[in-house]
DNA sequence: CCCGAAGTGCAAACATTGTTCGCGTTTCGC
DNA sequence: GCGAAACGCGAACAATGTTTGCACTTCGGG
């Protein structure tokens, strides 16, 4: 049996999570009021600390939580895209961009400047969504670098990236270079328009990011893209 | 004269800006204390009042110094650099990762996740000290592209780009989309690895950061690097 | 069935925070 | 020299995160 005291505790545990959400979205991580949650959970704030850790617990569960409707985001927007390694890492970047336009403050909690005294337990639920986050975005560059450096190659891929976990240990190989770059090209651009910083040009964002797409998979050697990816779409 | 009062003024203001520098170093931006930094500074909290306009007033106080550091470091590493384009970006990739790394609270306040509550007003000191952090780099950009884009040729650069104001109007043109780009780029790698989220790879930063400013070259058609110079047409 | 143990929620308290207000004191400009 | 402005401060207020002790409910094994 689930239990009448098990019960009552996963519902309300499910409304302190809206509340957090709810009031993250509203005034930010770095505002987040820990009361204010409570009174919108319609509990007293002592009471929170049955359910979370204090301030920091609130925070790791919204970090978590993050990663992990980044990754499904990412991951709904590939599996909807076709075969082709060009489609597949666009609609990555694309709803990459998508999920921090519609969710600046979650997106700035998870990925731009890391809350002071916070720092993610090794064995918390960040780490595990991390990994659930990261797998999508390696898993298409994974795939277009394989397209063009087949098995047999050279250059073939050293490790099964697929199931590489970014917690424990390095990614070694040519692969960590070109993921990180590819991944940064497009953070890039994704952090400097969610955070304003691009507000000083009148550039259409999603066009640079495809054009960003496109020279990524020029530079893996990808062969449905032509070298001529130039400067001016 | 100068008087008194306003020589003690300048001094003890000189005093809370470092005060409030080293608190947000050794705490970060969101866990900045406005009475911590009146304690160091000797003074009492109301009498920050006189000089400050509260916490906001503080945190514009840090932003504009940050954009006028960075901006610093930037020129003084560019002039360093030789006149050869290449040198120069590279100079200017390099030097904005190194003040990252030196300043990370500092850069997450400027350039990541915006503070809740503050929003830099226009004809604050901030506006200012952007442009002037601005200008370094668009020169950089600016000079790559007008090596490959001579001044008659139908693609050269249609404004004086040194002279562009990015506080007040946007930047049109074809140069707009290759510097959000190209800033893109070296912003996305230096964020990523500022903040800490590069961990995974044990990719050697520096190294990607060249590999960047090669492949933002090539783009640009500039002559000086050799592989993909035909690729514009 | 029932009773100790564990879980649950809360009010009160405490230390800190940002901000405002009024009051002496010092300095400036005329 | 004198009125006025600037200055610095202590006290106060509302709000925050966190701890603690205490009633009360629910569970599980005898």
């Amino acid at each position: 049996m689930e239990g009448r005291r098990a019960s009552l505790r996963a519902h309300l545990f499910d409304k302190i999570r809206a509340a957090a959400l709810d009031e993250l979205r509203r005034t930010g991580a770095a505002a987040l009021s820990l009361r204010e949650v409570a009174r919108a959970a319609g509990i007293s704030p002592s009471g929170l600390y049955r359910y979370v850790d204090g301030r920091d617990g609130l925070l790791e569960l919204l970090i978590s939580d993050g990663f992990e409707a980044l990754g499904e985001a990412v991951e709904a927007a590939v599996d909807a895209a076709g075969d082709d390694a060009l489609d597949r890492l666009e609609a990555t970047a694309l709803s990459y961009r998508r999920w921090a336009l519609d969710n600046p403050e979650q997106f700035g909690l998870i990925l731009g400047t890391p809350v002071p005294g916070f720092q993610a337990r090794e064995d918390g639920p960040t780490t595990e969504s991390v990994r659930r986050f990261a797998e999508p975005m390696i898993r298409a560059v994974a795939e277009a670098y394989a397209a063009s450096h087949p098995a047999g190659s050279p250059e073939a891929a050293p490790i099964d990236l697929i199931s590489f976990d970014p917690a424990k240990g390095k990614l070694p190989g040519p692969l960590s270079d070109v993921l990180a770059r590819g991944w940064a090209r497009i953070h890039g651009l994704v952090s400097l328009e969610t955070f304003g910083h691009l507000v000083w040009s009148d550039a259409d964002v999603e066009a640079l990011l495809r054009t960003e797409v496109r020279s990524i998979l020029v530079e893996l050697g990808h062969p449905s893209v032509g070298v001529g990816a130039s400067a001016t779409a």
